[in-house]
DNA sequence: AATTGTTTAAAATCTAGTTTAAAACAATAT
DNA sequence: ATATTGTTTTAAACTAGATTTTAAACAATT
């Protein structure tokens, strides 16, 4: 039992860095193999098939990278404090690894009806606190009324999809790496400062 | 002759038809013949490769959806209205066909290093008169001073993100095909208001 | 009738996912 | 210690399907 859990979490560890880096189809079990040092047939033993094997690496993914963001959205903060928060937490999560947005956007149009069908896919959407933080304070008068929807669709439009266009914007302006990663921390600012205003009258 | 460009054209159409479905890996070259109604070695005569056949389709996507948004930003409108009616074509450009940013994503995400290599994928980017536009503006007092390069992934990551999305929008708000259209269409006034709104002192 | 371009059919080649069967190993019971 | 049992690993085979090549058939044109 001791190299057990050992094997089956290499092969999910290499399949992982794969599938996100050539994308699912691209990546043979022959590469998760031998990227791993098993045997062929030691991902069958664990995970049954390649399929089965995306399913899991896939929840996982958004079950880990998602966690403090619902945190975020459904803490105790005011609206300025929890969006700077929430914006600053996505960005940076998204820094670290910058590959989960671009693997996303394939997935959603590689596995458009498996995905609606995962219990986990809700966690990557807003929350029904944060929606109803945003209603309240509209009728409150603290901020404009602002419709919910609109406002997160906004918030992660503006957040995420940098990085899923991200070698087009580095191409385009010429950006090395760092370039890019001092650009997405400009933008930082630039979103909230954006989101904010949004809800002010004026 | 006859049938000669009529053929390659059928091909073209139905692959076109079924990598933005499906997706490119997840489309057999039998599939392509298939709906075609052609034979299988077809494909290889006219196109040498199905990756071949897919930079040919890539390129003309990209071509054929860029124009007209193109031409709205060279053209000597004033910015407001400018930035109206640019929200407002590639919004209906992509109602049209909105399977359009999702495969985008997908390519983007598949070839990664052949996409930046496109002559053609600098048409999915803005062009140097309407950044000139902005910082011309912005020195005139008009507007704020704003930087063009996160003013115009602004306007793009809000346009489109929504599409690439949309399984999970819709899912998640519970919008048939038609709510999310309207959505779509509500979306038009807002993005076209909070870019402007943006862009004023206050 | 010959040439050329187009289409079809069949075969060869290659790649990939999955399965099988047997061997190696580890733990536990005898 | 030996045998038994269950788990893990290995190597090879199987299956299916994809792409590509080759050669033959066909059609149109010269």
């Amino acid at each position: 039992m001791a190299k057990n859990k050992n094997t089956e979490q290499k092969i999910f560890d290499a399949a992982t860095e794969l599938f996100m880096e050539k994308g699912v189809d691209r990546t043979s079990v022959r590469d998760i193999a031998s990227k791993a040092g098993i045997n062929l047939a030691l991902m069958n033993y664990y995970f049954r098939s390649k399929e089965n094997l995306f399913d899991a690496i896939f929840t996982n993914l958004v079950k880990e990278n998602t966690k403090d963001l619902l945190n975020i959205l459904d803490s105790d903060l005011g609206l300025e404090e929890k969006i700077r928060k929430y914006v600053d937490a996505y960005i940076d999560m998204l820094t670290t690894n910058p590959l989960l947005v671009p693997f996303f956007m394939a997935i959603i149009h590689r596995s458009q009806e498996k995905i609606t069908q995962m219990k986990v896919i809700s966690n990557l959407y807003g929350t029904e606190k944060f929606s109803q933080q945003i209603v309240d304070e509209g009728k409150a008068g603290t901020i404009r009324r602002t419709d919910p929807t609109h406002f997160f669709v906004d918030m992660i439009s503006l957040i995420t999809f940098p990085f899923a266009i991200r070698p087009l914007i580095m191409d385009r302006n010429e950006m090395s790496e760092e370039d890019f990663n001092n650009f997405i921390i400009e933008r930082k600012e630039h979103i909230t400062g954006l989101l904010l205003k949004s809800m002010k009258e004026c």
